[in-house]
DNA sequence: GCTTGACACATAGATAAACTATGCATAGAC
DNA sequence: GTCTATGCATAGTTTATCTATGTGTCAAGC
C-alpha cells in the first residue's frame, strides 16, 4: 500500500460518482478526479482503462466513440439506470467503512 | 470489492492503532476492531495472520507466546518504536485520501 | 520539417491485499 | 461426548492497482 495515489477499492466509485455530472471520456474522468481532489488523487492509466472495462461489463455505463474537445477521438461514457444505483450502493458502503474507521480509531 | 468486510488498504493501520492500546494476541485483535466499530468492521482470519506476519517482518510489532485469559498458547504482539511511527503515516496518508475523497463526492 | 508535450486509448505483466477453505488444537459448558 | 468459543496458521484463489509499454493525434515552438 503505502504510496498508492488511491485508496483501494474506491476507484469505481469515484468514476461512477464523476459520470453522474455528465458523460465525458476516460482521460477526462482521470483528469476531474485530480482536479475535483486538489491534486491529493491521481488516477493511472493502467488502473483507469481496466476499470472501466469493468464498469462497463457490468452494464453501470455505455459507451460511445465520439470526437473530442481537442477533436480527437475519444470513448465516452454515460451513466447507466444500474450505474446509478451502483454508485448508491457503493458510496453507502464507502461511508459506512468510514464512520466504522472513525469510531476504531 | 462490494461484500467486503473491510476497506481495503486499511487493515494494517487498524491492527496497529489497537496494539498501541497495549498489546494483544491476534484473535483479540480482532475481537477488538470488530467491537470498537460496533460490530461493521470484520476481520477475516484469513486476511489477520498473514497481516500480522507481515507487520512482524516490516518489525513493526515484536512477538511473544504466552497464556491467554483463557489458558491457552496464544502469540501476544506489542507495538515497536517503528511501529508507532508507522501507524501515524498510515493514519495520515488515510485522513488525506478521505479528505480527498469528500471532496470529489 | 522536427521535436516536445498534452491528449487519448489499451493491454501485458507484476505485485499485493484480501478472501475462502482447510487444518490443528484446547477449554468450558451442556 | 459434543458443541461453541478461543486460538494459530497456510494454501490457493480472486481482484485491484501499479509499472511498463505500445499506438496514434494535435498544437506549439524551433
Amino acid at each position: 500500500m503505502a504510496a498508492s495515489e488511491l485508496l483501494p477499492g474506491t476507484l469505481d466509485m469515484l468514476i461512477l460518482d464523476t459520470l453522474q455530472r455528465g458523460s465525458l471520456h476516460g482521460y477526462g474522468i482521470a483528469r476531474q478526479i485530480q482536479r475535483r481532489s486538489e491534486e491529493a488523487l491521481r488516477v493511472e492509466e493502467g488502473s483507469l482503462y481496466p476499470a472501466l472495462q469493468r464498469i462497463l461489463l457490468n452494464g453501470w455505463v455505455t459507451a460511445e466513440w465520439k470526437l473530442s474537445e481537442t477533436k480527437r477521438r475519444a470513448r465516452y461514457y454515460r451513466l447507466t439506470a444500474a450505474g446509478r444505483k451502483q454508485l448508491g450502493i457503493e458510496v453507502s458502503a464507502y461511508e459506512r467503512m468510514v464512520a466504522a474507521i472513525a469510531r476504531v480509531l
